[in-house]
Order: C-alpha cells, then structure tokens, then sequence
DNA sequence: AGCACGCCGACT
DNA sequence: GTCGGCGTGCTC
C-alpha cells in the first residue's frame, strides 16, 4: 500500500480535442514515491501501447476502470507543475477551449519537457530471400542502412533520405513485412549549462610548496595553482579556462591529486545581464503620488483587485509603476510586467533591468530554448522575483505573486491567435485571484472594453492627467489630401508636410513619418487586363520591394533606394517571394505598371525631394535582427539622421529630444479594415504617433495627412482626446451590439481542398443551428455567415468562417466544445475546425 | 492523432 | 484468392 496513491489520473499531451480527457493508470510500487500531481510521466496509450508523455494531475486511491495500464516512467525529471500551474491549463482549456496539451505547451518552456522519439531498428528474425527479394531497391537501402547503424531515429532515416512521404511509405511497408521494428524512447532534453567551482583543497604554504616542487612537470598546473593563489584561493571553471585555455585535463589530475576541489553548479544565462545596474532615486509629482497611494490601498486590501492607471503620454506611468513593484516586493511577493513587444519597447525593459538588477527575469520571443528554460527555472526557484516579459510571461512560474502589470494594455499583442487563444488579460485576472493580487493595466489610450470597465466600476480607475516636466502636446495639423495634393504628382507627401519637412530638416532638427505600409509600391499591376499579380498560395497582391545592395546603417552619403530595375515581389502572408514578371501572368500584357506606396517607396521619394536629408527606414524588412533595430533606433537617437520614415514601430515607447516634427501619411489606411475595432486601433496609433513630437522643450508639430477629415475618431486623435472618442464610440457599439456588449466567437474551417470545405461549412452551419436550437436552445446566440475568411487563401489553404455574437458563459462555452468534440471528427481529415473567441481580426 | 477492425477493387 | 485502399470507432 502506498501513502501516495496507487492510481494516477493523468492527461495526455498530444491528444486530439475529442479524445482529451483524464485517463487512469496505475502507479508501479517503485514509482510511488515519484507520481503526484504535476509530475510528467510516460504511458503506453491506445491500441498499439503507442508510448505517450502525459502529466499528472490526480492522483487516487481506488479507481472504477476496468483494466488501467501502469505509468512506464517519470519524463521530464526537473520539472514538475505546481498546483496554481495546473490550474492556470484547467483555465486556459475551459477558456479557449484548446487541448490540456495546448495549455500545458504554453505555460513550460518547450525543450524543458521530455519528447518521444520515434525509433527504428532491425527485426531480430533473419529476413526471409523471398522477403527481401521482392523489395525495390529503394526499401533494400532503408533496410540496410537500419540495419547497419541499430536502432535510428525517424529524423536520421528522413535527413538520409529525403521527401518524408517517400520514406513514410517505404518504412511503414517494411514494418508491415516484419523487417524492421518501430520503437519509441523517451528523449530528455539537456540543455542546462554547468560551470564549475574550483577552489584550492591545501592551504597557501603547500599550495606554493606544490609550485616551487621541481619533480611536478607540469608547469600548466602550477600556473592553474598560481592563479587560485592570486585570487584568494577560488574561481570559476569558465573564467579559469577564458583566462588560460584548455585546463580540462590539468584540472582532473590536481583534483585526483587532492589540491583542488571541483564543485559544478548550474549557471543562468541571463541575456539582459549586460545592463549595468544603476538604481535612479524615484521622485514622484504630487499627481503620482495620489495615484501610487490609490493603488496602494487596492493591493494592500488583501483581496484581488483590477485598476487601469490612465495616464497621457509623458505622464510618468512608469514611475508610478516603479514606485508600486517597490510596494509589493518589499512584502516579499513577486510582480510580472507584460510589455506588447520586448524589441520595441528598450526603454521599458532597460529602466527595470537598471533599477533591480539581478532580480529581473525578461522573457521573450527571441530567447532560445536554453535561456528560456534557465528564465523559467530562477523564477520558479525564488531567484528571480520580477518578471518582464511578452504575452507568454503570464505564466511565469512567480512565487507568490503580488501584481500583474499589463503596460499598453491595448495592444493586440496580448491575445494569442494560435492554440491556446488566449488573452493575457483573462489569465491576469485568474491569477490575480488565485493570489489576491492586483491587476493593474496601464494605457495612454485604454481599449474600448477596458476603460467600460473602468467607468462601470469594475475596475478602478487611476489617472494621471499632467504630462511630466511641463510638455506640451505638439500642434497638430490635419492636411486634406483632397486638396493638398501635389500637382501633377501621385506623391503620398502632400504640400503642407513637404514644406514642414524641408524647414524642420533645414532647421537642423528631426522628423518621423509613419506609413502603414512596408515595401515599395503595394502591388504590380496590368493595364490591359487590370488585375494585380496575386500570391500563388495566398489570395493576396504581392507587394514590390525594391532591392537594396546598401544596408540601411552603412554609409549615409550612399544611402539611397537602388532603382526600381532590380526587385522582388513579396506575399506579407506567407513569405512567398519571385521576380517581377514582365508580363501579365493573366493575359500576357506586357503594359505592367507599379500603384500604390509603401515606406520604401516613400523613402525614396523623400531621398529625390530633400537630397541633403539623411534618411532612416524602419520597418520589418529593415529590422529583421535585433540588433538592427537597436542600431536605427541608436542612429536617429545621436542625430545621425533626419528623417525616420517606418511603420507601426516608429510610433512606440522611444522618446527623441530633437524630433519636432511627426507625419502620418495616410491616416486612414487602419480605419477601413473591416473589424469593428479598426477606429479605436487608428485612435491608438495616431494619438501615439502624435505623442512623439515635442516632448522637450521644442516646439512640436504633427501633420495628420487624409482623405477623410471629417472622420471623428480621427478628429479626436488629433486633439488627444480620448474620453470623446470613447463616448462617442461606446454609443456605436451599444448600437449595433459589439463588445464590450457582446462576445465575439469566430469558428474557422481550413482546408487545401475548396470543395470539400465548402461542403463542410455548410454541414457546419446546419450542425450549429440545430445544436442552438435543441440542446443548447438557452443559449443567446446571434449567427452570421458563412463567408469566406477576409483573405481567403493563406498558405495553400482556404478558410470560410461563421461568425456568432453571443455572451461568454460556461454554457456558451459548451456549445462551441461541441463542435470541436462532436462535429469535428466527423469531418474528413482534410478540413480542420478551430474556434476563437474574441479574436485579434474579424 | 494513431491504430485497430472491417469491407470492397486490381494484382501475384 | 490476398494485398491494401481508407471509412468508422476507440483510446485508462
């Protein structure tokens, strides 16, 4: 009898939506002591005992299942779920709807987790002549080359040999003749990095003795001994080896020899830890102190608290925020900050790494699957208790926590859109509850749904209104393209930014023009036909890019877009890159011509307007490293350039003294997406655009270039005006009944063949309107659709959605469950079904 | 998802 | 006759 259980309840992680449930095993005598609830485990799974990891989550003393299988092993020895994680994927399932394997791979850093490999090795039988005569001799190569190297991953046979359908079939046929044998193992990923402590084992005297004896040779290992000498008897192994190289062999025998003791020990990466720590005193303005003090006062009630502190750009949201990360870790409890984008806000990052040092732990995207896992580890071990990071930083493992802060809490970076679909807000909330914590978001321009919240009282509302060190909002000009234009000229750059442009640069002081657009012209066109040259796998235009020898930090003199001569066509969907063709694909024209501007068209024609300018471009074909946004940023930042012409990027959290001058160059070109969230994403975007110009003590000036003048968010935008804009917007989706006062649930088909999703979302639609109308009849649910996806090709596959207004309940919930359980499976495998609720685009 | 079992066409 | 196609159905 064990005190720990004899029966574990454990989910599978790769189980599919309709076969993801708690499956009882037994618990083997000498795995007893092991087996609880978060320890991940291998089990043989179906028919064919196929090997399965799988984590624990219950662990019992007697089951009702007829005949459980016993757990084979402890996978991923090192990690183990704590009650609060294993919750956090109970949320995320019964929210999102995803698999437990979907929550749990989001929640542990992938290459922490143990994966099973697919093995293949010889059969012990000596094939048969008639067997392995009627193999071609294709299969005869496979079959030998297993045979001679034991037993191989499937990965190995499919690098020897290439296209995986080819070698999918040539290794399941052998296995069907009884030649080869298919396995599985359980593959631990170490991905730890050890460092050692060296430390002298003698005292000094005999320490020098050993250096002065003339019948040691080895004058490497006395030099080893030297130098713990002069360091007062210890170092590092790594810094040992950097300062003498190879040691490895001397090291063993002095430790054999008894003069040294190797201790290893595990060693962080810390990508961040270059930031020097420099703690800067917090002075708080009167203002800041009275929003600190009402924050203080939520989290020091005790129970779980949400605020939105709402502060215009330059207020000192930072500080207040500082001033609280200092309130709660005094208590000894931990904090998360969520940042839309770690590259595109330095500034933020670097101000938390400066001030707590060691105590940070910033996870990203970019990390790799070492420091991530190194990342995970510290803040689960207490070492880190200050966590800043993306989305994913959510569910970082803080002990304790205090607070969630979600900085620029408006940003569509905090809903996931892959499996689990998740928004960071939903699991800041249950954890806040789970720990009695205070979810604090913070906004210049708050989501729509959000500040409704605030104002109903569900969250506090916490603002800050002055703008810090007396800045003054820049004067902002709304230029009518209708009649501003150029003319004679197609130029995206009308005649009041042209002239701003050219005083501000001769003024010797900065501009940032912010385009929607990246690439050079939008799309290659035919005259004779009309149609625009489409991505093969996407139903999109391709974008033209001009190509550029020169790279944009190299010489500034020689900084110029090559000519159109030499470019490329580009899909922003999938990638897909080709040649300009020089005639029609359609109809063989050869009278092809190039419409539209992206920034890199601009940025050319602003090289031909201002030729003393020197210009920057930042964009994601401009930054495809990190360090080149570092380095543009960098750039502008020492006045290396003049004008920054970029996309979304220009318009975030940096902050440059001699820009006086911002433009936006088509100011609609985010209010026409079909979303319903497309002005409240414009209003973002140019009240954040606006904000860049003259925070010090220049002067700034904005100019708002657009065809639609009239339109009031965009009027609002520009006299940074949110509370407006917020009345008026709220009024329209009371009206037409969009969140916050409905949800949003979106179900996608997906599939490479039309006629079979066409049928399927039909069958679909019929599925749904009959389960509204039965099982489900209490459930209020509006249904629209089917229609196609608004790009309705990606990748090769099409998409055709159905679109439901509803509210958000558990029996809502379970309705859409029953599509994926229930009617999914039934499709052909050829058309995948995913739901998403409240998703990023409509 | 895999892998069973199960029932129909073109090959040794 | 059987190898093997992929249509349902189950997985502790």
């Amino acid at each position: 009898m064990s005190a720990y259980g004899e029966y574990a309840g454990v989910r599978i992680l790769d189980a599919p939506a309709h076969a993801d449930r708690e499956y009882t095993y037994y618990i083997p005598r000498e795995l007893s002591e092991e087996v609880r609830p978060g320890v991940f485990v291998a089990v043989p799974f179906g028919g064919g005992n196929r090997k399965k990891t799988a984590l624990v989550v219950n662990v019992y003393d007697s089951t009702d299942v007829e005949r459980c299988k016993p757990i084979s092993e402890i996978a991923s020895p090192g990690v183990v779920m704590s009650s609060e994680m294993l919750g956090i994927c109970d949320f995320l399932c019964s929210q999102t709807l995803c698999t437990y394997g979907d929550a749990v791979r989001a929640t542990v850093p992938q290459g922490a987790m143990s994966r099973v490999r697919e093995l293949y090795e010889a059969a012990d039988t000596e094939a048969s002549e008639s067997v392995v005569s009627g193999l071609s001799a294709k299969a005869m190569y496979v079959y030998a080359f297993v045979q001679s190297h034991g037993r191989v991953t499937y990965d190995r046979i499919r690098a020897e040999f290439g296209d995986a359908a080819v070698t999918n079939d040539l290794l399941s046929s052998l296995c069907r003749r009884g030649l080869l044998r298919k396995t599985h193992d359980l593959h631990d990923p170490t991905n730890e990095v050890v460092d050692a402590d060296i430390k002298l084992a003698v005292s000094d005297d005999d320490a020098e003795a050993y250096i002065a004896d003339r019948s040691v040779r080895s004058k490497r290992s006395k030099d080893i001994v030297s130098s713990l000498l002069s360091c007062g008897g210890g170092c590092s192994e790594s810094e040992l080896k950097a300062e003498m190289g190879a040691v490895t062999t001397q090291l063993r025998s002095l430790c054999e020899r008894g003069i040294l003791t190797r201790e290893e020990r595990r060693v962080f990466r810390n990508p961040f830890a270059s930031i020097p720590e420099s703690p800067t005193a917090l002075t708080l303005s009167p203002e800041q102190s009275r929003a600190r003090d009402a924050l203080v006062s939520l989290y020091e009630s005790g129970e779980a608290k949400a605020a939105l502190l709402f502060g215009v750009t330059g207020s000192g949201k930072t500080s207040v925020i500082r001033s609280m990360i200092d309130r709660v870790t005094s208590d000894g409890r931990g904090v998360i900050i969520l940042v839309p984008e770690i590259a595109l806000t330095p500034q933020t990052v670097s101000i938390f790494c400066s001030n707590y040092g060691s105590r940070v732990a910033v996870i990203h995207s970019s990390l790799s699957a070492g420091e991530r896992i190194d990342a995970w580890q510290r803040i689960r071990d207490g070492g880190a208790d200050i966590v800043i990071g993306t989305r994913s930083a959510i569910f970082a493992p803080v002990k304790n926590l205090g607070m969630i802060v979600i900085d620029e809490e408006q940003e569509h970076t905090y809903k996931s859109d892959s499996a689990p679909k998740y928004t960071a807000h939903d699991v800041a909330r249950y954890r806040c509850a789970q720990n009695n914590a205070l979810m604090l978001l913070s906004s210049a321009t708050p989501s729509l749904s959000t500040y409704h919240k605030a104002r109903t009282g569900a969250y506090t509302l916490v603002e800050l209104r002055e703008r810090y060190g007396g800045a003054r909002l820049p004067d902002v000009i709304v230029a009518d393209m209708r009649r501003d234009r150029v003319e004679d000229s197609t130029s995206p750059i009308g005649k009041t930014l042209r002239a701003a442009i050219g005083e501000t640069v001769a003024r010797g002081e900065q501009a940032i023009l912010f385009l929607n657009r990246r690439g050079y012209n939008n799309f290659l066109s035919c005259r004779s036909c009309g149609s625009a040259v489409v991505c093969p796998r996407c139903s999109v235009a391709l974008t033209y890019h001009a190509s550029r020898k020169i790279a944009a930090t190299d010489d500034p003199e020689n900084y110029r877009a090559e000519h159109i001569a030499a470019g490329y066509l580009e899909c922003h969907y999938c990638g897909y890159r080709t040649s300009a063709p020089r005639a029609c694909p359609e109809c063989g024209s050869e009278n092809m011509y190039y419409m539209g501007w992206g920034t890199q068209r601009v940025e050319q024609e602003l090289g031909e307007l201002y030729p003393t300018a020197r210009i920057l471009r930042m964009d994601a074909d401009t930054t495809r490293t990190r360090s080149a946004y570092d380095e543009i940023l960098g750039a502008f930042g020492r006045h290396e350039a003049d004008i920054l012409i970029g996309t979304q990027m220009v318009t975030k959290g940096h902050d440059f003294p001699d820009v006086t001058l911002v433009g936006v160059l088509l100011a609609e070109s985010s209010l026409y997406l079909d979303d319903y969230r497309a002005s409240e994403r414009t209003f973002s975007l140019i009240t954040q655009v606006v904000g860049r110009a003259g925070r010090a003590s220049l002067p700034g000036r904005a100019i708002i270039q657009t065809y639609t003048p009239d339109n009031k968010s965009l009027g609002y935008a520009c006299a940074q005006d949110y509370e407006s804009f917020y009345d008026n917007e709220i009024k329209l989706r009371r009206a037409y009944s969009f969140p916050p006062f409905c949800d949003i649930a979106q179900v996608t088909l997906t599939s490479a063949d039309e006629a079979e999703l066409s049928q399927s979302v039909l069958r679909l639609s019929e599925y749904m309107k009959q389960t509204a109308s039965t099982e489900y009849s209490d459930v209020p649910l509006l249904m629209f659709g089917p229609f196609e996806a608004p790009v309705y090709r990606v990748n090769g596959k099409c998409r055709m959605r159905i679109v439901c207004k509803c509210k958000l309940t558990k029996r809502t919930r379970a309705l859409f469950a029953s599509v994926l359980t229930d009617f999914a499976p039934k499709l052909t495998r050829r058309v995948s079904v995913a739901v998403d609720f409240n998703p990023n685009s409509v």
